[in-house]
DNA sequence: CAATCTGTGTAATCGGTGATTACATTCACA
DNA sequence: TGTGAATGTAATCACCGATTACACAGATTG
């Protein structure tokens, strides 16, 4: 398992004054939450060098705590992995939700377009983040209720709306089930090509992502919609 | 992963006879060819559980060998990835080349069509060795000469498939660069959510899991083709 | 107020890992 | 035949996740 390093510069605070403490409340012996510190420690890390940064060790010294403090809140690094996915999720999950507040009520094939936008979106602006809700490898999902019931309503969504869109007669396709895996793989795809980096090898550079993301769906919805 | 076996006993034999064996061929201090050895027991581990079981000790319990040796021949575990890589990639190309040999040479469509049902047979029967070649975690991929190169010819491939389809009037669009990455995005996607193990929540378990595939390939392939 | 219980952090330790170094053994070739 | 380059071994290091025994602090209760 590759993990960071770091090393950390030692605070070696001299044993002899543990009994009283007299002069600048030198931290206390207990932290106030520190749960979410770790949890935004392990963010943070995921942010800036994926997930496989995180280490629980490197979230304790982030936190200024020893090595072994963690596994009170945690009982494993998945552990934390799951609780750090699970943040990530709600931030996923409101993007996506504001992204269809404002999409035409009565359109559904553009609903369906702006969710795959606002998917796209979060997944090219967050794609550490967006790695470690997606990837199996992290935590087992089949542990994670909330991300799990997450996902489920996620495909339920995109199913209702393929559905309305077609009974609107918005759809050439009658494979529904088809066109929904097809569209997810899209936009999964996309997204999983950023992040193992494929795009420079399509000459595909970070500026026109975003625009490429969109024309893909596009060209998607084209094919799929009646007299595209 | 426990435990193979190894540590051989301490067979403390003085080292004055060292040089002759008198019986029971005791295995030769050096190895036949170390580094395919260690090359077809990471493939293997890659196989059995994924890259990320991977370690170069249990390649070397495997081979029989102690701790320190695979490094004689591998710099890093990333070098020894990168050769597993290299040979998986080398079965994945033959799959190509092999459907592309048997696809219909006047109709570049259904050329484009073999190549995306290739891409996916493989990487749907071959997930943990995919995932190899595909993510760019393992190692560096800027440094893998071969694979860097296959992989533009696939892309160039794919590209002059599709404009020979566009030159015969085959395809309805004409941003045929969109229409490579989206093609792309889609098996990519489609192979990433295989292994990432997003299909149990799909509803699509292993044994449709190909004829999925193909159904989501034509799919795509209506939505580009003329009057599809 | 004091005693105690419970939650939380620390210190020490274990086995696994990648990696490096000094040394041992073989083999090929001059 | 001897010698040097290849190649394997042994010992060691730092880092990791995880476990355990212990120390401390805050709340509860007599």
């Amino acid at each position: 398992m590759r993990r960071a390093k770091t090393t950390a510069a030692k605070t070696a605070i001299p044993k002899s004054r543990r009994r009283r403490a007299p002069v600048a409340v030198p931290k206390p012996y207990h932290h106030g939450d520190l749960r979410r510190v770790l949890i935004d420690a392990a963010l943070q890390l995921v942010g800036e060098s994926g997930p496989d940064a995180v280490s629980v060790r490197e979230a304790a010294r982030r936190a200024g705590v020893s090595p072994g403090a963690p596994f009170r809140h945690f009982a494993s690094r998945d552990a934390l992995m799951q609780a750090v996915a699970e943040e990530a999720q709600r931030r996923f999950r409101a993007e996506i939700d504001a992204a269809l507040s404002e999409a035409p009520a009565g359109d559904p094939l553009a609903r369906f377009r702006a969710l795959g936008m606002a998917y796209l979106r979060w997944a090219m602006r967050n794609p550490t983040h967006f790695e470690i809700i997606s990837s199996r490898r992290f935590f087992d999902h089949d542990n994670a209720e909330g991300l799990s019931a997450d996902n489920a309503e996620l495909i339920e969504l995109t199913g209702r709306t393929l559905a309305e869109a077609f009974a609107l007669g918005q759809l050439r396709a009658v494979d529904l089930k088809a066109v929904q895996i097809a569209g997810r793989a899209l936009v999964y795809g996309f997204a999983r090509m950023n992040i193992d980096g494929h795009f420079p090898r399509w000459g595909v550079d970070g500026t026109e992502a975003e625009r490429t993301a969109a024309a893909i769906i596009d060209l998607f919805i084209e094919g799929i919609a009646k007299q595209g």
